[in-house]
DNA sequence: AAAAAAT
């Protein structure tokens, strides 16, 4: 069900890069995955194997992000009209409206002729001139020697306020919890790693590595409590890379067609595998240490060559990874490390059978052969289950989210009818939009509640002009990583999602999350508008409420009340009059802020005893709630 | 009730 967006015509308001001539290519155009399915392809290839809908377009898409900061990409930047910037769009001579935007781009209110036929073939000249120039190299090393590596290493630390981690409360629980460490320098992760950090820019760990990397370099298990953002995925990177580098540095490729991967990466989403792949890839440049990523979606012969290829570390969403172990494709029997991001995110999506099968029913070695990292933001049975499973004498930790119970979020809930939601949002993007200047993005995520009603935001914003994305799980895979490409990046910075988007993807500089739909359940409203002050940045929230929403009116108005938010009066009645006892919604008072309990100290280790409701640590606020249930 | 994830 292809929206407006995925027509040409659409294409074409979108591609630009962004505008802003002050930022650099290289600040502006963010780093990100390259598929299997584009890696390594002739460049006429591309389009038609890649199998987005976005016609003649499609080739362009791929390829400009496959050449990061290339020659290409700043050419279009320097003239291609971006989606926030009218003027400049037509101080660059671009038409204000072209060849296959005319009806779109006349209602007018966002910005005049925002995009064109011109543009896009600007965008699609780009992408061919960056391939040029840069090439694609043949060889895996994802980092072109110069420029490109650079604004590789570049994007992700740009602003993070560190200050703002240094509050965030931390709290290890565990035999010999082996003792945290305040700068990188402290470990020994070896010279090329700390090379990568350096490019990175990391200067000093952030509480969750400060605690996590030592006790994952002394060997230990580890179940963690982490928000994305908090950098988690270095935590359980670094020591990974570390210990391969130092127990068994990458040899030849095994030969065969059975890959042999040494680690193993879990995650729930296609997105954040991809991310986190990604992220590896960074971090094991020039360590001759292969990343290689897995999961649906994408054509299973790309991954298939990659797996080939060799493979130290692979991420994988479950039931990709299934598969291929079904097909005899990769054997488990060389893990030394297992880590599982998002663990609760997994379950609550069905995927413990796979888990299970991956971990259990292969030929992965057994806890204590191997190390384990389980990271998770609430501790419910299941994920308690899972860790007595899985863990050997590990050790705790709970990291608060950063920004919780800050002001850093301000939230905001607006009473609005369904039939005003879409004028309402209106209001809200013309304000933001206000709010941005030429050089900064305002990135806007607007949270609806099901597939068919982001379709329908979105084809909506479009004809009213607002250079809106969506991303849900009907979309193409290859649609959904271009509309995060293009948010990212600001070419459309108002994002339209499901809850697809809701946990794990960390997307910077978000500056307003809108729930224009309000989820059921308060731990999802709780990682939704994580996506905005990430980092220790500030950030606003915004949500639309009305009687639909009554259930959600006791938990939400606790929550504001614990961030000490403004809370409305009309709200706090909602609130009084909800009916008691509000089933599900009532749980979680605080797991997703700062997250449970190490559950050992209740004496529950094991089978099928039931937690007690108990609290432990409370000096932060409402910890471990989360983890009684309504079943109590 | 919806969403996500292997085909």
């Amino acid at each position: 069900m292809p929206s407006a967006w995925t027509g040409p015509a659409a294409e074409s308001a979108v591609e630009p890069v962004n505008v802003n001539s002050s930022a650099s290519p290289e600040t502006t155009v963010r780093s990100s995955y390259v598929p299997p399915h584009l890696r390594n392809k002739p460049q006429g290839a591309v389009g038609p194997v890649d199998n987005h809908s976005f016609g003649s377009g499609g080739g362009g898409l791929g390829e400009s992000r496959e050449n990061l900061g290339s020659a290409g990409v700043g050419n279009s930047l320097a003239t291609a009209g971006g989606a926030w910037g009218s003027r400049s769009a037509t101080a660059s001579g671009i038409p204000s409206s072209g060849p296959g935007s005319g009806g779109r781009f006349s209602a007018g209110g966002w910005n005049k002729g925002g995009g064109s036929g011109d543009v896009r073939s600007n965008g699609l000249r780009s992408g061919s001139n960056g391939k040029s120039s840069w090439g694609v190299g043949s060889d895996p090393d994802p980092f072109p020697k110069e420029e490109p590596r650079d604004a590789l290493f570049d994007q992700e630390n740009t602003g993070i306020n560190f200050d703002a981690y240094e509050d965030i409360p931390v709290e290890t629980s565990g035999e010999n919890v082996p003792p945290a460490v305040s700068t990188f320098a402290e470990i020994d992760l070896g010279q090329i790693l700390n090379e990568n950090i350096r490019r990175c820019k990391y200067l000093k760990p952030t509480p969750v590595q400060r605690h996590a990397i030592p006790i994952s370099l002394a060997g230990r298990d580890l179940m963690a409590c982490a928000q994305t953002g908090s950098g988690k995925t270095a935590a359980f990177c670094f020591p990974i890379i570390a210990g391969i580098m130092r127990n068994s540095p990458p040899g030849r490729p095994r030969g065969g067609r059975k890959a042999f991967p040494l680690a193993l990466i879990l995650s729930p989403t296609r997105e954040l595998s991809s991310q986190i792949h990604d992220e590896a890839k960074k971090f094991s440049f020039q360590t001759g240490i292969r990343v290689v990523v897995a999961y649906g979606g994408a054509p299973i012969q790309n991954q298939l060559r990659d797996l080939e290829r060799g493979v130290e570390i692979l991420v994988a969403t479950p039931g990709r990874l299934v598969d291929l172990l079904e097909r005899g494709r990769i054997s488990l029997s060389s893990i030394r490390y297992l880590a599982l991001d998002e663990a609760d995110r997994m379950l609550d999506m069905g995927f413990e059978p796979q888990i299970r099968k991956i971990v259990e029913q292969m030929d992965m070695p057994p806890a204590g052969r191997r190390q384990t990292m389980l990271f998770s933001a609430t501790f419910p049975r299941e994920i308690q289950r899972l860790a007595s499973d899985f863990l050997g004498n590990y050790i705790f930790l709970a990291v608060g989210r950063v920004g919780s119970s800050t002001d850093l979020i301000e939230q905001r809930v607006e009473y609005v009818l369904d039939a005003d939601k879409r004028s309402m949002l209106m209001d809200l993007l013309h304000a933001q939009k206000a709010q941005g200047t030429s050089s900064q993005h305002q990135l806007s995520l607007v949270f609806v509640e099901t597939k068919r009603g982001a379709d329908a935001l979105e084809d909506w914003l479009c004809r009213m002009d607002f250079p809106a994305t969506s991303i849900h799980g009907d979309r193409t895979q290859s649609e959904r990583e271009h509309a995060l490409r293009s948010f990212r990046n600001g070419v459309t910075p108002i994002l339209v999602a499901t809850d697809v988007a809701a946990r794990g993807l960390d997307i910077p500089h978000v500056a307003h999350v809108v729930n224009f739909d309000l989820p059921n359940d308060i731990d999802d409203y709780v990682h939704r508008i994580g996506r905005t002050g990430r980092a220790g940045k500030t950030g606003l929230a915004t949500a639309f409420f009305n009687e639909k929403d009554s259930s959600l009116a006791r938990p939400l108005v606790e929550l504001m009340q614990e961030a000490n938010q403004e809370v409305p009066g009309w709200l706090m009645n909602f609130a009084s009059r909800a009916n008691f006892g509000g089933g599900r919604n009532r749980r979680s008072g605080g797991a997703s802020r700062f997250g449970g309990r190490d559950f050992r100290k209740e004496g529950g280790r094991g089978g099928g005893d039931r937690y007690s409701s108990e609290r432990y640590g409370g000096g932060y606020g409402n910890a471990g709630a989360g983890v009684s249930s309504a079943w109590d």
